[in-house]
This record gives C-alpha cells, sequence and structure tokens, in this order.
RNA sequence: CGGGGUGUAGCGCAGUGGCUAGCGCGCUUCGUUCGGGACGAAGAGGUCGGAGGUUCGAAUCCUCUCACCCCGACCA
C-alpha cells in the first residue's frame, strides 16, 4: 500500500479527549473515526488488524471442533420476552419499530436464536456435543461508552455457544474453550490474566473472565502471588483478618449492650478512633434498595459491601444505595443505624459479623452509639452470607497469604449457562435411555475491537504502537527518503514491487515531500514490525536500512537480498 | 441517571457587546531544502453546535435544546 493513497492520516498532536494509550494512539495513528459516542468507524489500517484477529480467533475455534455460523443483529423482540431478557437488558437493549409497528431489537447477545436454532435442528444426543460460532456486530447501548474502542454501544464479537448432554460434557467443551482463548490471546502478543468471575443473574456455576492487567482497566482482579488464585474483584473471596485480640467464644465474653453517647460521630472512622478502638471491632450499615425494596445490610466495620455479591443474593434485578428520603422515610438515621431494633426491613449481614464480638454499632438515633453489640443475641438478620469485598492485604481463600489488586480489561468472558435458555425454550435431546433432557449449555465471548485495544494498551511505548507482526496491519514499512532524487525512487520503488510480489505486506512511504523526521515519526508511531529504510546514503552503498521497531539499532542489508531477509525476519 | 467539562476552519486552540472572526499545525501552488516533525512567497478553507429572545448591533448577554468528553452505577 502506498501511503500517498491511504485515506487516513495521522495526527502530528495527541487528541485531548483520549486519557488511555489505546484511545490515543488509534486515533492518532488514524485506525479509527468517531461517529458518535461509542460508534467508530474502523479505517482501513485498523480493519486489516482486526480481520487478522477475527482469523487467528477462526482457526483456534475450528481447531475447537466449533463451526462458524451467521446470525442476524435484527430479531423482533418477542424472542426475547420468551426468556425475560427483553426486561432483564433494559435500556441496553436497543430497541425499534418495523414499518408494520412490530417491536424489533438490536442484539446485544445470541442465547435466544442459537438456542431456537439448536432445538429445530438437534434432537438426539448423537448430535452432540456441539460448538457454534460466529463473528458478528452486537448493539448494546451502554450507560457510558468509554476509552475508545474498550467500551462502545457497537462491536464487532466473536460469541461462541456450546451445547451438552450434560455437566462432564459441558466441562470438557468449556476447557477446550478455554484453551482456545488462551491461545488466540498468545497469538495477538496479548499477556492475560484468566481470573474466576461472577456469572450473572442467569448463569450456572463457573465463569471465567479473560483480564487484561493495565492501570486503565474497568475491572479490579484480585490476584494472590503464593498460589496463584486469580478472581475478579466482584467474584473474590477474601479471608479478612479475623480479630485477634478478641476470644473466639463470644457468648462466654459477651458484655452487655450499652448506650451511649457520641456527639457529631458519624462514620466508622470517627466511631473508631472515639471509642479508640479499631474498625474491625464496629459494624457498619448500608441501605439500599433491591428493585425499589429497602434493604438493610450489617456487616464488620473494616468491610466494604460487594454489590454483585448482594445482588446475586437477593436475586434482585436492579440493585443501588438508598436515597436520603427513603432513608428517612425507613425510620433509619444515617450515619448512627443499628441492626438493633429494626424489624420491619428485610436484613442482610455478611457473616463478619460473626467474626468477633462486643462490636460497637449505631443506635439509631443521632449521636448515640450501641456497644457491645452481639449477633444474634443483639439482633437477627433474613439472610446471612458473604457480601464482602474482598480486598488487598486479606488472605487467599487458597492459601491464607496476602492478596494483592489489580486493574484490568476484560477481553474475553466463557460462562457455563447451565439448562436457563433449553428448559425457557424448550430445547430439548433424547438422551440413550429415550429421556428427554435439556440441553446443557455454555456461552464464550471475546470483544474484537476490545482485543485490539487492549493490544495495543500492552504493545506501545512513548513513540507510538508496537504491533506484534501477528496482528499488525502490514508487516513492513518502507521508507523512501529524499524520493525527489530519482536513483532512491526507483530503488525504493523496485523494492516496493519486490517485496510486494514475494508476499510481504508491506506499506510504502512514497510521500514525495515529506521531511525525514516526518516519514520516521510516522513509522513509529504506526508501529509496523519491520521498517525499511532506502535512502540516498544507504543506496550509495547499495545497502538498505532495516529495524525491527522495538529494536535500538538498523541493520544494514544488501539491496538484493532485503526481500529475503524480511520474510526471514517475520517467519521467526 | 448523578457530578464535572467542552462545542469557533480537517486537527489543536484564542477571541467578555462594536468594523471584513483570528493563531498554530495541516492543505494548495511555486521555489529552496532533504536521516528524527525544514524555509520563503502566494493562496484555499468558517451555518462560531442548533432554535428562540434581548439589542441599532450577538461567537460574546438571556432561555430552551442537541452533541461530545471525563468521573461513578454496567460489560466483551
Amino acid at each position: 500500500m502506498r501511503m500517498t493513497k491511504l485515506v487516513s492520516k495521522t495526527q502530528r498532536t495527541d487528541p485531548p479527549e483520549a486519557e488511555t494509550a489505546s484511545h490515543r494512539l488509534l486515533l492518532r495513528a488514524g485506525l479509527i473515526y468517531q461517529v458518535a459516542a461509542g460508534v467508530y468507524a474502523y479505517l482501513p489500517l485498523a480493519w486489516r488488524s482486526l480481520r487478522k484477529i477475527e482469523n487467528i480467533i477462526r482457526q483456534e475455534m475450528d481447531a475447537a471442533a466449533g463451526q462458524e455460523l451467521m446470525l442476524p443483529a435484527l430479531q423482533p423482540a418477542e424472542l426475547w420476552e420468551q426468556t425475560g431478557r427483553r426486561a432483564v437488558m433494559g435500556e441496553v437493549l436497543f430497541s425499534l419499530e418495523d414499518r408494520r409497528g412490530r417491536p424489533m431489537v438490536l442484539a446485544p447477545t445470541h442465547e435466544e436464536v442459537i438456542t431456537n436454532i439448536v432445538r429445530a435442528n438437534v434432537q438426539s444426543y448423537r448430535d452432540l456435543p456441539l460448538i457454534l460460532y460466529q463473528i458478528q456486530t452486537k448493539f448494546r447501548d451502554e450507560p457510558r461508552p468509554r476509552a475508545g474502542l474498550v467500551r462502545v454501544r457497537e462491536f464487532d464479537m466473536k460469541d461462541a455457544y456450546s451445547f451438552n448432554a450434560d455437566e462432564i460434557s459441558l466441562d470438557e467443551s468449556y476447557q477446550a474453550m478455554a484453551q482456545a482463548y488462551r491461545n488466540i490471546y498468545r497469538r495477538c502478543g496479548l499477556s492475560v490474566l484468566m481470573a474466576e468471575a461472577d456469572s450473572g443473574a442467569i448463569g450456572g456455576k463457573d465463569s471465567h473472565e479473560f483480564i487484561l492487567p493495565t492501570p486503565s482497566g474497568e475491572d479490579t482482579v484480585i490476584t494472590c502471588p503464593a498460589c496463584g488464585y486469580t478472581a475478579n474483584a466482584e467474584k473474590a473471596v477474601g479471608i479478612y483478618p479475623a480479630a485477634a485480640d478478641q476470644a473466639n467464644t463470644p457468648a462466654e465474653v459477651e458484655q452487655p449492650l450499652a448506650e451511649i453517647s457520641t456527639p457529631g460521630v458519624k462514620t466508622i472512622a470517627e466511631l473508631a478512633e472515639f471509642l479508640n478502638i479499631p474498625p474491625y471491632r464496629t459494624l457498619k450499615a448500608v441501605f439500599y434498595a433491591a428493585d425499589g425494596e429497602p434493604i438493610f445490610v450489617t456487616l464488620r466495620g473494616d468491610l466494604e459491601v460487594n454489590e454483585v455479591k448482594l445482588k446475586n443474593a437477593l436475586g434482585c434485578h436492579d440493585l443501588r444505595l438508598a436515597t436520603d428520603a427513603e432513608i428517612q422515610e425507613a425510620g433509619l438515621v444515617a450515619g448512627s443505624a443499628s441492626p438493633i431494633g429494626i424489624t420491619a426491613i428485610k436484613q442482610v449481614a455478611d457473616p463478619s459479623i460473626t467474626q468477633g464480638c462486643n462490636f460497637a454499632v449505631g443506635a439509631n438515633r443521632p449521636d448515640f452509639h450501641f456497644q457491645n453489640a452481639n449477633y444474634p443475641r443483639d439482633f437477627q438478620v433474613d439472610l446471612l452470607t458473604d457480601i464482602a469485598l474482598a480486598q488487598p492485604g486479606h488472605g487467599c481463600p487458597q492459601c491464607n497469604e496476602p492478596l494483592e489488586a489489580t486493574r484490568g480489561v476484560e477481553v474475553g468472558h466463557i460462562f457455563k449457562l447451565g439448562t436457563f435458555y433449553s428448559e425457557t425454550l424448550g430445547a430439548l435431546y433424547l438422551d440413550q435411555e429415550g429421556r428427554q433432557q435439556p440441553l446443557v449449555m455454555g456461552c464464550y465471548g471475546i470483544g474484537i475491537g476490545r482485543l485490539l485495544a487492549a493490544v495495543i494498551e500492552q504493545n506501545h511505548d512513548e513513540k507510538g504502537i508496537t504491533f506484534p507482526t501477528s496482528i499488525a496491519p502490514y508487516q513492513a514499512h518502507l521508507i523512501g527518503l529524499n524520493l525527489a532524487d530519482a536513483t532512491v525512487a526507483a530503488a525504493a520503488d523496485n523494492l516496493y514491487q519486490e517485496l510486494s510480489q514475494q508476499g510481504v505486506e508491506t506499506l510504502y512511504d512514497d510521500r514525495p515531500d515529506q521531511a525525514a523526521g516526518v516519514k520516521l515519526n510516522d513509522a513509529d508511531l504506526l508501529g509496523l514490525p519491520l521498517r525499511l529504510v532506502v535512502s540516498p546514503r544507504n543506496l550509495r552503498n547499495n545497502v538498505v536500512e532495516v529495524k525491527g521497531r522495538s529494536e535500538t539499532d538498523a541493520r544494514l542489508v544488501a539491496i538484493e537480498d532485503v526481500a529475503a531477509r524480511v520474510r526471514q525476519a517475520l517467519s521467526d
């Protein structure tokens, strides 16, 4: 490709709106063009790279016995009502009407359609297991698109679905997909973490996310350097430090409940300081609204609520902190709230309230707290279950060594779905004994554009992108310096022809009037793996300069050997 | 949806009621340059996000509205 014919141009300055490296470089190198919030055009360079990513994914999916097909993005809303997901998805679902006024949606994912297809085509265990996949455009009206291609509203996704006779078979498909995913990331030049993940309201047992560690990421991953435990913070379990200075047999050491005056004390930090006790000797109260119903949550004062765990425990769609008005209406006192004496509100508590005794807690009237609160002596709860957020420093659930936290971008997610869709939509098969059984399903997603963003996030330096060869838009960046010199122009043109004929994907900077600095900087910005420089200086010695993007020094190669050397370098 | 911010040339920005709206980069033409973002000369390019209002006069003041960015709740 000649750069004089390339539609996209590089920009000299960083786009001010781009906070993350991939967003900044994608815009600046002319790979993407923004059309609307969270909607981007892929310009030719990006599109070449994305197609290479897709092909790697296809190869790995096919190797794992996947069959590629293509499903429609435009679907009747009715299909989504059968599974109840029209309501679950809510405003994320792009909705429209056709000319007859029928409600339609633009699909954000494809479980409904694929399950119906399988229902119509699979009746026997002999057809199983089955893995189907597609690479197709998804539509999600995200509340907040961000960071260029990381979080958008229209994006291409590889989504795969497995159909198995039983859980054991599902495990095999799941493991095969997990391995395919590892292969895909490795081949794209990415190093990712595989983290235990929350499977959501409809999920089955297992779910894993593939996370690219980066400070600009949206997710927090909890890791254990000692044993390798890795989990999304939404899912992670931490062993919080037991209250070492407290006896483990509360019944014998419980002190009488006592109300004390605590003027101006509202937060846990203030309470702990006022009483000169550590935060873990207090109890924290938080109020939520779950699908509109008020929820009173209690956990130990040194811990935070994990809202995903809470949401799962309650089985609700919508969970948010209660408003001040709702708190007042419930007769609660913010800053001094107490689970003691609350009967009209649903109460949820974390088991941490049993780790210790004689806690300080609000008295549900302003400027007063209780001392020596003990569960279950002083209050009862409707639900006692893990709702605490694992934090760095907590003990690993596998080995009790201190956990660490890392930020990251989710570049893939695999789920064991179980039988929710097959039962709801009637996708059944006959087993060997002739009994009807629901198909056991899994689903597996990778966002293609986000993967490109992740690759750039992990492969760049201060000058620009450093594309891995496997997904670089072109393999070689040929620069002709001082093309006003007819000899140089001829040599560069010839080399371009030769490389092209030998199958080396070459971007040829044939711009006649650009200064050397502009061309060299653009080459660094675009980040193709190999840079070839033809110049008067080199040509006097009949050589061409060859340099890898990440190398500091160039090699001089005789011009007649360049094509062979380039092919060799690319195959390494 | 809550909080913060921005809309003026392709890009980045200046312009607090007064003449024909300006600067840098980029772009066009000519000339000179030619290995890390060259120089000179001459040019092209604008519904000042939109609508309404105030005014002799609005990019500038008022009202409404739209879009986009950043921080939080969501996801591949």
